[in-house]
RNA sequence: GCCCCCAUCGUCUAGGGGACCAGGACAUGACCCUUUCAAGGUCAAGACCGGAGUUCGAAUCUCCGUGGGGGCACCA
């Protein structure tokens, strides 16, 4: 656990254009295991200042998808904060005032260059293999007659005056100095014609205003990076910690998650976006152990944490900069492990709405049992009914050709069900102790392999070629029902061989 | 085209000059366990991108190359 002397106060700021993403969902979960660590604050921000991109349903979106992993925010747009309001969209005025301070101090300026101009200027820069950057028209207007024109309601945006000499240097937390050429640097816009703020201003003046100490960014960012600096400083605040992470790569590690791959992922079951992860039988636990998992490690051995450890054991020092591809199947396998460590209550809690999706309805006594037959052979959720649904339907179809085959005739299956059911009749109680044994015999004196006997009462019980161990679904389906359903197998099984007979 | 970042098994990673003929996990293969499927256990295979330096000594430091990724909007 790092030392951290403060508590951190550390923002979430997603916007709201889409659904949550692994990668937006891994950024919150650092922020939240930063905040908590220390004592600090987790702050939800919406960072809406695009109307053109904004999606109504979004907001609520994420806030579901943080509600699921567990990861409350401390302070955000539903449950208010000292720095309210969380939504940019409600902070247009605070924007505006200190864009207007950086255009008192020279750091910025208005620009009335038209859309249409800049694009062809951009074109004509292009063409001749520069970087596109604004060619700085308005950069040295005479300040008293841009804030004339600008008064005067001519469309205008304010305009970064970013050093054309020298170099800056940014720090990052996992990069450490990252220097650049301030000939390469733009003179980014500030403030759009709409009169809202865009990314530039409007992160950095929340960041500040809102006290945050760690900046968790994606590393998308590291290109404006020296720019937001350079903001900060011109405001003549002091910067909170930069930590940009790594970005998620698609699974073969060629490129990041595009729109494409997204939908690709997900018509092969693979979820990339929060809302999909229940949908898909992923535990939230689970999840969020996989995705703190890519691009932070603990020690060369620990794989397994829950939340609170992560809280625990988090640190920026053990963040990896390089991009990471991810895995799918180490989420099967993470949802595996964090099932299998559920209290069987809990367990069956969460299984429960997936009979009933089914169709199926358990009382409550029964499916604790039938969780704990189920809970180690369950990776996913969404398997549950597949491997246990036999349990609580009235009846089941044994499936003849799995089991007269080659080496045991309808007869033989008929007979061998008609015994089994004599031998259980002939039982106090149908357990391991008292069943396996006859059962083996059984088998021998037919001729056959126990498998072959297994097998068959697994099908006459179950209808399925897998299931728990059988001697784990006697108790719980009940003589009532083994004998039933012995009875409907060999009748089946009866018929079959009258038909091969005749 | 320009700028920035990254670089250890197929994948996620440990490693921060000698403890490394490089450790763990997923996936893969084999075996054990076994009434099926899992789970579990054992084992196997599998990597320091290349080249120069620095150093008695480099996976670890520097530079160059290469590869990969990201960015170059009145989007975030």
């Amino acid at each position: 656990m790092t030392e951290y002397i403060q508590p951190a106060r550390v923002r979430f700021a997603p916007s709201p254009t889409g659904f949550l993403h692994i990668g937006g969902a891994r950024t919150a979960l650092y922020d939240y295991l930063l905040a908590h660590q220390t004592g600090g604050a987790f702050v939800l921000r919406i960072e809406d200042t695009d109307q053109k991109r904004y999606q109504e349903s979004a907001e609520q979106d994420i806030k579901d998808a943080l509600t699921w992993m567990g990861i409350q925010p401390d302070e955000g747009p539903d449950q208010g904060g000292p720095y309210a309001p969380y939504r940019q969209s409600q902070r247009i005025d605070i924007y505006r005032e200190q864009a207007e301070r950086l255009i008192e101090n020279g750091q910025a300026y208005y620009c009335f260059c038209t859309p249409e101009r800049l694009e062809k200027v951009r074109k004509e820069q292009q063409k001749n293999n520069q970087t596109p950057h604004y060619d700085g028209t308005c950069r040295n207007l005479d300040s008293e007659e841009s804030a004339r024109r600008a008064a005067a309601g001519e469309p205008h945006v304010i305009r970064f005056k970013a050093p054309r000499e020298g170099q800056t240097t940014a720090v990052d937390a996992l990069r450490g100095e990252i220097t650049v050429d301030n000939s390469t640097l733009d003179d980014m816009i500030l403030i759009k014609s709409s009169g809202l703020a865009v990314y530039h201003l409007a992160a950095m003046v929340d960041d500040h205003l809102m006290g945050i100490t760690h900046v968790f960014r994606g590393s998308e960012w590291l290109p404006t990076f020296p720019i937001h600096v350079l903001i900060y400083r011109a405001l003549g605040w002091e910067e909170p910690i930069w930590v940009h992470l790594s970005v998620l790569l698609k699974p073969d590690g060629k490129g990041k998650m595009s729109k494409r791959d997204t939908e690709l992922a997900r018509e092969q079951g693979f979820p990339i976006f929060m809302k999909d992860m229940e949908e898909l039988g992923y535990i939230p636990e689970a999840v969020i152990n996989w995705i703190a998992l890519m691009g932070w490690s603990y020690d060369d051995k620990t794989e397994f944490f829950t939340l609170e450890d992560l809280v625990e054991k988090f640190s920026v020092e053990k963040l990896n900069p390089s991009p990471a591809a991810i895995n799918f199947s180490k989420l099967d396998h993470f949802n595996g492990l964090h099932i299998r460590q559920l209290a069987v209550e809990d367990f069956a809690s969460r299984i429960k709405p997936w009979f009933e999706k089914a169709d199926l309805h358990p009382e409550d006594e029964m499916l604790i049992q039938v969780a704990a037959a189920l809970q180690n052979r369950t990776p996913k959720l969404t398997e549950v009914v597949d491997m246990g649904g036999f349990f609580f339907r009235d009846q089941v179809k044994l499936e003849v050709e799995r089991v007269v085959t080659p080496k045991m005739s309808a007869v033989q299956a008929a007979e061998a069900a008609g015994r089994i059911l004599d031998l259980f009749q002939g039982l106090d109680e149908i357990n391991q102790e008292n069943a396996e044994g006859p059962l083996r015999e059984l088998a021998s004196g037919m001729g056959l392999k126990a498998g072959q006997i297994f097998g068959l009462l697994r099908e006459a019980l179950t209808g399925q070629k897998v299931s728990p161990p059988i001697f784990d679904i006697i108790p719980i389906l009940g003589r009532k029902t083994v004998t039933q359903r012995l009875e409907n197998a060999r009748d089946l099984l009866r018929i079959e061989a009258d038909k091969s007979s005749g």
